[in-house]
DNA sequence: TTTAAATTCCCCACTTATCCCCACCATTCC
DNA sequence: GGAATGGTGGGGATAAGTGGGGAATTTAAA
């Protein structure tokens, strides 16, 4: 499982180090889009549930067409390196923004990539907005004894 | 699986370079017409799983018998070269309106060849619907782990 | 049939990007 | 304090993408 926050540097080469904590279930990824401006990593196995289903979607559809280019051409697979870091292609960072410092989030069943400034937005955006999340939370937390 | 998206030159000759990652599924592949304007890359193995389901639409309904036209007759045999390149024909370039800029996208089974331009066109096209995407996106990512 | 022109294919060469490795610094843990 | 671990930077070997020459083949014309 994924937690937590991290700040860490893109290099001038397109790596990033994935967090240490991580490395074992990540040694094969996958990144791509995601909403809000950010990257997301899947471990392969997770993706490969994921990717079948979106290549099966009708193609004689516009909309299906749309989608599955946007989530599997948008993707990329990825090992970490002998130093625990993967390469981001430049098609990716430029998507999120990314420069030099990035956040590194993890989401339970996946990890975020996001431009440190953007993040530090979306957070304040996200607190001052702290009410109706609060509503949102409060059906997950019913059945806590 | 094919995944991610690769900027590539058509040179002078009408050679494409495939993507390196990719070269040894598709040492033997068949490129067709696609939709949206793009040519579409398949390993021969797959083709030849397509081209019999292409082959046997309904010739009673005048779209279909114009859709298996549009497949199979523009469909030509590819060879990698020793350089890991493929010869794009004439009508094929003319077709998908390639110039020099391409770009090569992996989507799972097949690759797709847009011209450059297009290609960009059609990306923030999907972006400003990426609401309608969302959508269609919940319906598959249930069960990830 | 011969010749000329065009096309295709094979090979070589150059530039750029990628990958692998080593080195360094900071922090944490014994 | 010393050792181990984690993050960061960079050099050098290797591979990938690209362009072009020239032989072989095909096509067309004389």
């Amino acid at each position: 499982m994924f937690l937590g926050q991290y700040s860490h540097n893109i290099d001038a080469k397109g790596r990033l180090a994935v967090p240490a904590k991580f490395r074992n279930d990540l040694k094969k990824a996958v990144v791509t889009q995601g909403f809000d401006n950010c990257l997301v990593l899947y471990p392969k196995k997770s993706w490969e549930q994921i990717a079948p289903k979106v290549a099966a979607m009708p193609i004689n559809k516009e909309s299906s067409r749309a989608v599955s280019r946007f989530i599997l051409a948008s993707a990329m697979d990825v090992e970490v390196d002998g130093q625990g870091r993967i390469v981001l292609p430049d098609y990716l960072r430029k998507f999120a923004g990314l420069d030099k410092k990035v956040v590194v989030a993890g989401l339970y069943d996946r990890l975020e990539i996001w431009d440190e400034d953007q993040w530090n937005k979306m957070k304040s955006a996200t607190e001052k907005n702290s009410n109706s999340i609060a509503e949102q939370l409060s059906d997950l937390s019913t059945n806590i004894e």
